[in-house]
RNA sequence: GCGCCCUUCGUCUAUCGGUUAGGACGACAGCCUUUCACGUUGUAAAGACGGGUUCGACUCCCGUAGGGCGCGCCA
């Protein structure tokens, strides 16, 4: 028997947590799910100047709110300092790193003169067989890593393929900092070793780095662990993801009106495919999803495609938990706190009444929400330039005769509303759409709504009539 | 500049040497209809370019072009 899968979501916290590493939590979660494995998380805190607790709490409420849990605690990379310090020194004893004493200013220098020159930015190994004797007394030195210079480290990775990449272009990096610290590349190797990690799954930008990273492991004498680097996200145009196209946090598309679910599955098939499958369950993600079937280019953000996937799971969530969904977003909708505060039980028996109608029409909960605002309107209702000029248009008459016919109805039902208004329509010669537009624009002050016969019997008899009244005249 | 990677309809993708190159979003047109939607029917729309290999290339190889990522005492 193989041992567990192990994955795991390392993000910095040095802001939320961007769709990119959405999607990224998202493929470590749904293969560890897929395998009854584990997936880890692990905040990559070790740059105390960038790092928030704000920027932590919005990635753990980004990861919640999207439906992807991790196993076990959190981990802080930053808490496991002194184990990397000791990995740092280990490498040292063992040859394999040095003390490097050139200064910040002396390494700027460097680069700048190879720039100029038009070299290969890299550092130049200065101290790497130099005697420590040597070395000035006032410098406190950083520890870097003695990378081969010769042959070629080789990354098998389950979506890039077999990739090598030649030793001379790789330099010594630091791995413990000047002031004790360690550095991103030493810390992820030591975490990722020390925690099992037995599948790394993240992406491409960091290809560079799993070469470092595997001859670090191979300095160790640690195994290698299993790599995927999947290819990133772009915007609209191509470009690097901008604020204005995709880089928001996922508290932002919570914000826009998107369903978890939904959300899910726009992101699963950015990069990712199962043949010809468009909507699938997050079930069948678990189920279906291989590291192998992953694509290899980059793919661009499209907000269309993410509305009409959404649209489609807004139809086909059950009424009662659509509006359970409809009140949670309530908070983060712009109005929608106001609009919370006055949704009593009558209300949300209102909501889900009407909810069938709605849901039809709505492709996020903002149009949702904005398609339910008659229900909450206070009369007289102010009435949109559309609604007013079907009102203007014969529509103050057409109420006038109207409101008695349905004063008259028997029961205030959709149905038996229907029923009266036809038969009024006939005995008028009128088409039906001459009632049932100047009905919507008196009833919801605007001219689209659900059908005209279930606003009337979601609204209630007392307050229906007296919307018509209102706009009823001779 | 150096290294690595990518390139099928506008977009997301299927295809794993032999297909009329398929699906989805979007677009356009029709139908349905009390509005808006939904639904439904249909149309247009693609293998970056140039060489090979092969009986046969979107698929394999090489080159060109375009694009992306990386090259911090950031992660």
């Amino acid at each position: 028997m193989s041992s567990p899968i192990i994955t795991r979501f390392a993000p910095s916290p040095t802001g939320f947590l961007h769709i990119g590493g959405a999607r990224t939590a998202l493929f470590n979660w749904a293969f560890a799910r897929g395998r009854k494995g584990k997936m880890l998380l692990r905040i990559e805190d070790t740059d105390r100047e960038r790092s928030t607790d704000a920027a932590v709490t919005a990635i753990l409420d980004g990861l919640t709110w999207l439906g992807l849990t991790w196993d076990g605690d959190a981990v802080s990379q930053y808490a496991r300092a002194e184990r990397h310090r000791e990995v740092a020194n280990e490498l040292l004893k063992r040859g394999k790193a040095y003390h490097c004493y050139c200064t910040p200013q002396e390494l700027e220098a460097m680069r700048a003169k190879a720039e100029a020159e038009k070299r290969p930015i890299r550092y130049d190994g200065t101290w790497r067989d130099r005697d420590p004797s040597s070395a000035p007394a006032v410098v406190k030195p950083v520890i870097r890593f003695k990378a081969p210079q010769q042959g070629e480290t080789v990354i098998e990775d389950h979506a890039q393929g077999r990739v090598v990449i030649p030793n001379k272009d790789l330099d010594d990096l630091i791995i413990l900092r000047s002031d004790g610290n360690p550095t991103y590349n030493l810390s992820v190797v030591v975490d990722d070793h020390d925690m099992g990690v037995t599948h790394i799954i993240r992406g491409v930008d960091h290809l560079t780095n799993a070469a470092r990273q595997t001859q670090i492991y191979l300095a160790m004498g640690w195994s290698v662990p299993d790599m995927t680097h999947v290819p990133l996200i772009h915007g609209p145009d191509g470009a690097k993801l901008s604020k204005r196209h995709g880089a928001l946090g996922v508290e932002a598309y919570r914000a826009m009106g998107y369903l978890p679910a939904a959300l899910r599955n726009y992101l699963a098939r950015l990069g990712w495919s199962h043949g010809d499958d468009e909507i699938f369950s997050t079930e069948q993600l678990v189920e279906w999803f291989t590291l192998d079937s992953l694509g290899k280019s980059a793919s661009r953000f499209d907000f269309a495609k993410l509305e009409n996937l959404n649209g489609h799971y807004i139809r086909h969530t059950p009424d009662a938990e659509l509006l359970r969904h409809l009140l949670a977003f309530m908070p983060h909708a712009e109005g929608g706190p106001d609009l919370l505060a006055r949704t009593d039980d009558a209300m949300k028996a209102k909501l889900l009444r009407a909810m069938a109608g709605l849901k039809e029409r709505a492709k996020t909960l903002v149009e949702l929400l904005k398609g339910a605002a008659f229900l909450y309107a206070s009369r007289p209702l102010s009435m949109d330039d559309k609604a007013r000029q079907i009102l203007v248009d014969g529509g103050h008459a057409a109420l006038a005769a109207l409101h008695p016919v349905l004063a008259g109805a028997g029961d205030w039902t959709a149905h038996t509303l229907e029923a009266a208004v036809k038969t009024h329509a006939e005995q008028a010669g009128l088409k039906l759409g001459k009632l049932a537009q100047p009905l919507r624009a008196a009833l919801t002050g605007t001219s689209t709504s659900p059908g005209i016969f279930d606003v009337l019997e979601v609204l209630g008899r007392d307050e229906a009539l007296a919307r018509i009244a209102d706009q009823a005249k001779p």
